[in-house]
DNA sequence: TTGTAAGCGTTATCAT
DNA sequence: ATGATAACGCTTACAA
């Protein structure tokens, strides 16, 4: 930054003012300026910037995992967002070791990063803990979270079971299953009863008989197909709250010569690649990835901005998508 | 660090010495320090020290798409890599735009990055800018790149080929065909060579009939399946050169109502999850995805120590992985 | 419109 | 073993 101001016959401050463009500069010094910018090939230190005005213009991602459709997907969509704003972008995957998760959030906060997003977040006193000890702001994505304290951005979950339990249900199913993610996290709870609710009104009933608890796995999809058929034979619709383990679920009934959706009607949720590279394609529920995405980064710095202290639920809304796993009884 | 200091009853460079560890201080004094730490709760910045000692302790990682096997394990085993060195990671997913790839290069080096990890670099001469203009430490992962003067850490693909080649080969299988990538990229052409290289050695050749040229994705495989039976009716084996179009093959060939391995032997490459999903579970051959990230990482920090001025190709092993999809004809 | 100077939170040099 | 001080590269009052 010398250099150039001495290039170009002007202070430090001027060279300042013009790349920053905020303060106004006589357009023959900010020329000859931009031009010793150039010739130097100038490049201003974000470290030193950052020092000096607070924000490093760095967003933090935490995640549990990286290899897995959702979270690359949210990796990718608020990559984007970022990064279309000016911030980029740091990610720190836990795999789920709270110790991990802890240094890294300390990582952030020491790199005064200006706000963090958390996925999946496991232990919600982790986050609360940054929110109280520091400045930094939160939001919080893929999970319902209890506390309203904090902001999150997340898919309506008893919308999406409700989205699949009235496709099911109006193509005439009445004896229907469903595997669900683990029962302890919110989401599988609200998208069963969702589910239930909407098929309900079609006069179907799912009993716990009928849900079969996965974890989100291709394996549980497979383990859950043989428990529900063998709980209630004559059952012809299933819906697995993820694709993978609807894929799950699929492998077992080829396994038994089921076939699907004669035999069966199946649904999966999430719209995974896998989704249309099947036999039969699948049908399914999707989430607005992008979308959750992009609020929620416009969220997190808006709350950095002070121009916002929303806290709550900022709920997006699922989609189906009719494919060739489901059809009428 | 002032109140630190102010509270321990010594200077602001003792506090210093104290977390950096590396002066002697005395034991009494260092612990009035760590208490005064630990009861502030004080986290050193780490823009400050990063402007001061000229270290970020950052890595970037350029990858053209994130929602990709390939790339998610990538940058999944690079982000722990670093991490486990004391590095964060910022990723940059350029989306093949040359542009975006450039700008967010540009942020990578204002941000005064130790290192760029770069995948399949598309324009290697963006990638020698960086190296020429700047002093930031560069390492090339997943793509062969033609230049000597860059270092890079790839699969031998050559390898991989023969591997595949050797194993269908053994089986007794003389009329292959091989769905490659895009012929283009060195690495579709270096496994394909390895794949008739291998066969040769048992008698059987691929010629350029029974080479379908893919892109890498799902319905490629389905093309090249339909364009390599019509060409060779009587084919027993075909090798795609990852699993996703190995699935895309497989697509076809059910479609058709030919059965696997009864039928057609087939292969895939990467053993992404898909391959233990499907039915048959899929004959493949991995790549070191592990190796090749903590050798990059090893790598390009001892370039950036100055302790290595490596240039030139690190080759990795790949392996051989044999499931249901192939048996001897 | 432009320049001067102080300061952001560290570390390194040089004394003591 | 410890402290004072300058410097890292930038921005921002304040003054001119």
């Amino acid at each position: 930054m010398k250099d150039v101001a001495k290039l170009a016959n002007v202070s430090e401050s001027t060279v300042s003012r013009v790349i920053n463009r905020n303060i106004p500069v006589d357009t023959s010094t900010r020329r000859r300026v931009e031009a010793a910018i150039q010739k130097l090939d100038y490049k201003p230190n974000l470290l030193a910037k950052g020092l000096r005005i607070k924000r490093s213009h760095l967003i933090g991602l935490v995640v549990p995992e990286i290899v897995h459709h959702t979270f690359s997907s949210f990796i990718q969509y608020i990559e984007e967002s970022a990064v279309s704003r000016g911030y980029n972008l740091i990610i720190g995957n836990h795999k789920d070791d709270p110790g991990l998760e802890e240094s890294f959030i300390d990582m952030l906060v020491r790199r005064n990063v200006d706000g963090i997003i958390f996925t999946r977040v496991s232990d919600e006193n982790g986050v609360m803990k940054v929110i109280d000890r520091t400045r930094v702001p939160v939001v919080v994505i893929d999970r319902a979270v209890e506390r309203e304290q904090l902001a999150s951005v997340v898919l309506d979950n008893y919308k999406a079971g409700a989205l699949a339990g009235e496709h099911l249900g109006g193509l005439g199913h009445r004896v229907l299953g469903c595997v669900t993610g683990p029962l302890k996290i919110a989401l599988s709870r609200e998208r069963l009863a969702g589910f239930r609710d909407a098929l309900a009104r079609h006069g179907a009933s799912v009993d716990d008989d009928s849900v079969f608890e996965g974890d989100f796995k291709f394996e549980s999809g497979v383990r859950g197909a043989a428990a529900l058929l063998e709980r209630h034979p004559r059952m012809t619709a299933i819906w697995a709250q993820n694709d993978l383990m609807a894929v799950g679920v699929l492998k077992h009934l080829q396994n038994i010569g089921r076939a699907v959706p004669r035999d069966m009607s199946l649904m999966g949720m999430d719209d995974i690649i896998l989704a249309r590279m099947i036999t039969p394609a699948l049908t399914t529920v999707t989430q607005p990835f992008e979308q959750i995405c992009e609020k929620a980064v416009e969220l997190l710095l808006a709350l950095k901005e002070g121009e916002s202290t929303f806290s709550g639920r900022i709920t997006m809304d699922p989609d189906l998508i009719v494919r060739d796993s489901t059809s009428a009884i």
